[in-house]
DNA sequence: GCTTACGGTAAGTCATGGCTTACCAAGAAT
DNA sequence: ATTCTTGGTAAGCCATGACTTACCGTAAGC
C-alpha cells in the first residue's frame, strides 16, 4: 500500500523478474514458476508478498489464478520518485547557479 | 549502477531514510547519523551501499564528506520504472476495451 | 465417485545483511 | 607536535527472509 513496502518487494531479484514478467502479460502461477529458477512454492510465496504491497492482484479463473500488475501500486512507486526528483533537481540547479545564499 | 541495485539499496528503511534526507538537502556523515537511530558507522555502511548502486556521491569539504543524490542514479530507476508503467497500461486498456485479439 | 492439475500454507534450513564496538587514517586547531 | 574531529573499515552477532519439501484444499476431467 505505501511505497515502502513496494520498495522493499522489489528489491529481491527473483521477486522482480516475476514482477517484470507480469508487468509484460499477466499469467498464471505455473506458468511463471516454470520460467524461473525456483520452485513453485517460492513463486507463490514472492506472490503473497507482491501482492501485501499492493504491486499486484490476482483474477481467479477456475482452477488458475492470474496475476496481473495494479496500476495503482506502481503510481505509487511514481509518486514517491518524483517528489525526491523534484528536490534533487533543485539542489543541481543551485550548484550550478552557484548557490548564492538567498536564505538572508 | 542498474537500477537493481537502486532497487535493493532502497529496500532497507534506514537506507531509505539517509537517502530522503540527502534528496532534502546534502548532508556531511555526521549531521546524518545525528538524526537517525544508527550509530555512525552504520550509516557509513549504507552510504557506500548507496554509493555502489549509483544512487549518491560525495564531495570532500576538508575533513567533511559531504554527501549527495547522483541524479542519473534516480534518472535509472524512472526510466525502469516508466517503461513498465507503459507495458501496465497497455494491458490495462486492453482489459476495458474487451481484450479483442488484435494479434492477427 | 476417483484422479489429476493448480496453487496456497507450514515447517525447517541456511545465507544474507544490518547493527554494534573497536580500531585506524586524515584533516583542523591550538 | 599534539589533540580533537570526521569518517571509513574490520570483526562478530543476530534477525530477517528466501528457499526447499511436505501437505492440504479446490476445481476440472474421466
Amino acid at each position: 500500500m505505501a511505497y515502502q513496502e513496494s520498495l522493499s518487494a522489489l528489491a529481491d531479484p527473483t521477486r522482480r523478474q516475476i514482477f517484470e514478467a507480469i508487468a509484460d502479460a499477466p499469467r498464471p502461477v505455473g506458468e511463471l514458476a516454470q520460467s524461473m529458477p525456483v520452485s513453485r512454492p517460492a513463486v507463490s510465496q514472492h506472490l503473497k508478498v507482491l501482492s501485501d504491497a499492493g504491486l499486484v492482484m490476482c483474477r481467479v479463473d477456475g482452477a488458475r489464478r492470474i496475476y496481473a500488475v495494479r496500476p495503482e501500486g506502481l503510481a505509487q512507486l511514481r509518486m514517491w520518485l518524483d517528489r525526491h526528483w523534484a528536490n534533487v533537481m533543485d539542489r543541481f540547479a543551485e550548484e550550478i547557479n552557484g548557490k548564492e545564499g538567498l536564505d538572508d
